[in-house]
DNA sequence: GATGAATGAGAGTTCATTCAT
DNA sequence: TATGAATGAACTCTCATTCAT
């Protein structure tokens, strides 16, 4: 139904629609999964806003939990892919430690908030029963190489002389906390939108009492 | 499974049923929600467990909304009940704040890290979209007055001349997300049993960020 | 519930209201089988019709069957004994027999057109395969005999010289034909109320042709 | 009991199921709710009467309601398609009224008596409340249309000098009141099958009355 | 490879009916 | 006697999944 998706490069033989057609499928299902939880996402559902038919979706990922595990690894990935690129920027060249902890907590909490990042972690919770290695996936590869990944510039950062943290894991562990168990009940578990000035002062108390814990002047 | 369904006194006529049996599906149910999640778990399964027949179930609590609505708050009201209780043991009439948060902090985290805790945060998150006014009952009436109170101690302790919080439910709000963010991926939602050893040390550093940042040397 | 709803005399020791509750409940079952038929009228929503309680449904009359077979019963006597009545008037005390017959016919076919009338036969039609033996008590004890009675005030007149009407019970059927026949489609099965002209003028077009038949200048 | 329910050509490979599907469903729809009646009638035996399984049933009509509707549309149009043959047939080429409104008024019966023809009316009469929509198209495009269709050939043959009928359309709902207005007790609601002789019989009276009060030498 | 049609299994809900007071 | 509570049976409808084209 929706041959022409694909701009296939002229004069060669790839078969582009086909896998612009699983990735269609696959954010269809994230959609649709996201919106009725996993039991009450109907498959036809997942299809017709892939603008395909009902077989095809079954054609290309064997069956619903496949639908649904893989729907998730690609919504963790792209998750996890922007909060490392939000904590790379963490670097010392600028002098001012507060500036940049508010800045990367702000981003941080940016990315916290989506739509997409609530959707995933509310159905990361919700079916981790029925898909206990998906927490695997999504913390192993997510949350947790997003604290080392903190913990890295943390370190560099005391090396530097601009922190004393003696624990940089768990420094970077609280760092996080701080930033989003606020939210939790502040967005309501994502149902209500948090304005932007919001997320700014959460992330400056965050940096605060961060700061003050493990600021320079402290050993 | 269910040894509190029914505490007659022994040797006196049992009436065919009537007194606690709401009491029994309730439980029953939640059992069962938190088994499956609202969709799959199934009002037959809640009868068995209950010790009922399924219209018995549908006698007492109209629909499988209504029913799971019940479960819920029940089970939100006893586990804000529980917390707020350990938040009440935070009296300054201990000379040694550091020991009594530490106390505190851990007990917190034995309330939030108990199965029940989880299974009442999994659905709650699960079932979000089509519960939207659980969030309400459950955090209004849950997480912001355990917030609230925790303040309430936070004050009374700053005026003792023990802690140097200026914002109180700012500091509360912190004190939480210290003690509760890192619990997430360590217990991966609730999926693995978190060793006391590791409540107690968690609890440990966040009353020692909490203290560097808000103890009675800082203003 | 409705303990006061009789006035039994007092000083006598009558159990009226055991009567008046079973009437109660007749009543109601006729009311809510003609809303709803025989299978989707159930037995709670006549119980609250009637202001007593489900049990008390099943002690009077044994079970839903029973109900519905003692509350057409009535029904169809009442319907019978007012239809019996009007053709009663047809006497030949009035020499105009246009007049008298038109009068007839206008009244019969207000007990036709009354609601319950119109329930009654719609009940019948649609429970006549589970309840067989109702049409006998209807037909036989009810359209049958008004036929039969309306046959003998027609061969009266006859034989008073005022119709030609050789054979009364076909006259008498045919006049009846004429004068609900065209009621069936006019009145919607009785989902529209018809307004008392058209009554008229179906009863005198009605007469007007069976006079042409049987008028007393025919043989 | 199905025997029309496919008629693909022998030696042909028939598909799983496709063309006569919706068809076969239907009419064993009717069947099923000529039966047991709406609310009776369920679902399953519906989709062995067919040949379905009860899912396929539910694909090509959505819902029992709209199951219902179509059955007895198809039930009503097919009537009224045999009804309006027969009065076609009433032309005035044949010189002798009498006869030719003999053999009419013997084949509506016929019609009228037919065992479908019974259930239709039954089932209009007993779901009257439910679907009120249907009068219309049973009577609107039934009954009346044979009245009307009956009001012209009749007004033809007063216009040839065979009858003296001044209002067509009276005279032509008076003829079938007096042709169909006995069978409702004499057949007893479609329950007892009435013999030919008898049918006859009732058509020739109704007839010779019809004749008495417009024939030729009535003005 | 993509699809229309078909199906087996299963869930929520209702209801007539019966205990036990 | 009248009733609140309980239950077994049944029914509609949905959905994941598979044929056959």
């Amino acid at each position: 139904m929706n041959t022409a998706t694909s701009s296939a490069a002229p004069g060669q033989h790839v078969p582009r629609g086909r896998i612009d057609k699983r990735q269609a499928i696959l954010d269809a299902a994230f959609t649709v999964f996201a919106r009725h939880g996993f039991a009450l996402a109907c498959v036809q559902e997942i299809a017709t806003e892939a603008g395909v038919a009902k077989p095809t979706v079954y054609n290309h990922l064997h069956d619903k939990e496949t639908l649904f595990r893989h729907a998730m690894e690609a919504a963790a990935n792209r998750a996890m892919a922007e909060n490392l690129a939000v904590v790379d920027q963490l670097t010392d060249h600028g002098a001012d430690v507060r500036a940049a902890l508010d800045e990367v907590g702000y981003q941080l909490l940016q990315r916290h908030c989506d739509d997409r990042s609530w959707a995933l972690r509310r159905l990361l919770n919700a079916e981790v029963n029925r898909f206990p290695d998906l927490i695997d996936i999504a913390h192993a590869t997510g949350a947790n190489r997003i604290t080392q990944a903190l913990a890295d510039r943390v370190a560099r950062l005391t090396l530097a002389g601009h922190l004393a943290a003696t624990e940089p894991v768990e420094a970077a562990e609280q760092f996080l906390a701080l930033l989003t168990g606020p939210m939790e009940s502040r967005a309501r578990l994502g149902t209500r939108p948090v304005p932007d000035r919001e997320l700014r002062a959460v992330a400056r108390a965050a940096v605060r009492t961060f700061l003050r814990a493990y600021g320079e002047g402290r050993a």
